[in-house]
DNA sequence: TCAATCTTGACTAAATCAGTCGGAATACAT
DNA sequence: ATGTATTCCGACTGATTTAGTCAAGATTGA
């Protein structure tokens, strides 16, 4: 699991297609130039993103003029950590894999931040998991305890 | 807040430091060599990571022969969240500062995720100032279900 | 047909990661 | 005093990742 600004931005044009396709019908769609205009993105690297979320099943895509993308279903079944998991491919799990087992073979104590390092990311997943895109357009977030 | 293999060597190495000095007396310390041929780290990177957290008033150091370091305090008063930030400085907070705050000039929405990135950061902090070094050396981690 | 749009894959400049290297400085042991 | 073990410090590096760009083709609406 990983936290980069390609995730965040993976988030927010998803956040703005389904901000933006709340009135209109279910086969209405967005073209990625009008989601990067609005969201300051470049609708190359839009399309970039757009490409791994239709792959992962998120949104689904309409070609030629007048198309887009709209998202694949209902705005509150999408949950962040499977944008974030489309886009940010995390194929490495965390250490302790044969290749990488130094911490694993020691002999006084055996490896002590593996299942810690587990249960953090579990931790954050289950926090991604429990936020969906409806929750992100209506500004309604968990503890919006942020600080600073 | 990064979560990289950097900051999971010093956790280990601190670990490891605090489950050695454990039946020794106060002023009992370990060299880098000790704990790097315990837990398969290169004694270079240990002294990098050793620098930082001494800085950061974590770990004290004695010099010169039979030297090496100790806690700076008590195992259970270390949080794991010191112990990262201290050796992987995050100098940049996430997005929406000045020079990047292309999600702010947003017309429709204003930043949607600038909040809730904020709150993901809090939430990952929070759980691990939560857990100390003594936690990792006695194995014992808050929900350990770490599956798979 | 023509223009708008998605689709794909290669490409890249910059940053970051993980770690090394060389050399001081310091203190203990003999 | 000399040698040895250790911390201290900063520069350096190779590999990977990030955050994009670019070019060319496929598909469809008007």
């Amino acid at each position: 699991m990983k936290l980069t600004a390609k995730g965040r931005y993976a988030v927010m044009a998803v956040a703005d297609l389904a901000a933006q396709s709340q009135g209109k019908g279910p086969d209405a769609c967005e073209s990625l130039t009008a989601i990067g205009t609005r969201q300051g993105i470049s609708v190359t690297f839009l399309e970039q993103l757009f490409g791994k979320l239709r792959r992962a099943g998120l949104v689904e895509s309409v070609r030629g003029a007048q198309g887009g993308y709209r998202l694949a279903g209902a705005a509150t079944s999408i949950s962040l950590d499977r944008i974030i998991h489309a886009v940010d491919a995390s194929p490495k799990a965390h250490g302790c894999t044969p290749e990488t087992k130094i911490a694993c073979t020691g002999k006084t104590d055996r490896c002590l931040t593996h299942d810690l390092w587990g249960a953090l990311e579990s931790h954050i997943e289950g926090f991604l998991a429990s936020i969906t895109v409806q929750d992100v357009v209506d500004g309604r977030l968990p503890m919006a305890e942020a600080a600073e």
